[in-house]
DNA sequence: CAATCTGATGCAATTTCATTTCGCTTTCAT
DNA sequence: ATGAAAGCGAAATGAAATTGCATCAGATTG
């Protein structure tokens, strides 16, 4: 789908507020209300836009601590990294797994409410898994940033 | 301020999709649309929920790459630590950027369109600088998850 | 124990917003 | 030129959010 001026200035305004109203966005962009909903709409369609949520305040339901966690398989067997995969993806205290080339294998961040709910997950995803040779934790001291906006200005793809 | 199961519910629904209109919220979770719209204006009061953004999918906007970088300081003077934070937060493809304790010092999660806009960044980040004593590069090969949804079921804290 | 205060509810009226329709303009390839 | 395709704005329609109001349950107090 290609994107022009019109649609990078709805996105770049739809990621820091989805809760404008369209009329507002057509003011911001120049554009009438109708044309910003038929472009969110095909956006929406076409999948540039995935979804729109609700950003939750970890700290208000007493999930205290990030936890950075960099895991190195045992086998690389697609069969096992799946498997990994899958229970990660299934922990809601899993914020984000990445699966990278370098030192170690995956690396994922993770929402805890305190450090003994942190060393029972590490039980459950890594030491029950059976195919994690090692970890290293990294406790977040300060969550300099945690953003969510992808870059919309300079240059189109 | 406290939140009961109704309010975790609401919070559970709009963390997964915020378009849901109030009625089908309060279908759902068995309130009436004022009563939904009550208490998710007041958690949007309170920061609980933080704010609503429409999320949106990177590759669409040439951004192809994600790429972990752990980042070891030289001195960990406030001012120049703040210096770092600040510049961090203010460059747009640091998506998430986390001041650490353990082997390094911050664990940033970057999007970039592809390894020269990378080797560019770090230049103007690290390089220039003068307090990056090393960093490690992780390129992630698969985004396993990347999601934004804090835990809700459970406990309340 | 009764009075009262607080906070939250549902209903219904109101206002605001999203969505569709329609006629018009532009672009571009015939 | 000409017709098709794409996109626009204004206005009509339909849906949703918001607010006023009467009410209720639970806690607090005299």
């Amino acid at each position: 789908m290609r994107l022009d001026q019109f649609d990078l200035a709805l996105l770049e305004a739809v990621q820091q507020d989805a809760t404008i109203s369209q009329q507002d966005l057509g003011a911001r962009v120049n554009l009438s209300s109708a044309a910003v909903n038929r472009r969110l709409k095909k956006m929406n369609m076409h999948g540039v836009i995935r979804k729109t949520v609700a950003l939750v305040d970890p700290a208000h339901l007493g999930y205290a601590l990030t936890v950075i966690t960099e895991v190195e398989v045992e086998s690389e067997r697609l069969d096992l990294l799946d498997a990994m995969k899958r229970s990660f993806l299934a922990c809601p205290q899993v914020q984000q797994c990445y699966y990278v080339a370098g030192a170690c294998d995956f690396v994922l961040v993770m929402l805890v409410r305190n450090m003994e709910e942190y060393t029972q997950l590490t039980r459950e995803l890594f030491f029950e898994s059976n195919n994690v040779k090692g970890f290293k934790t990294l406790v977040s001291m300060s969550n300099v940033k945690v953003g969510t906006a992808v870059p919309v200005g300079s240059e189109g793809h």
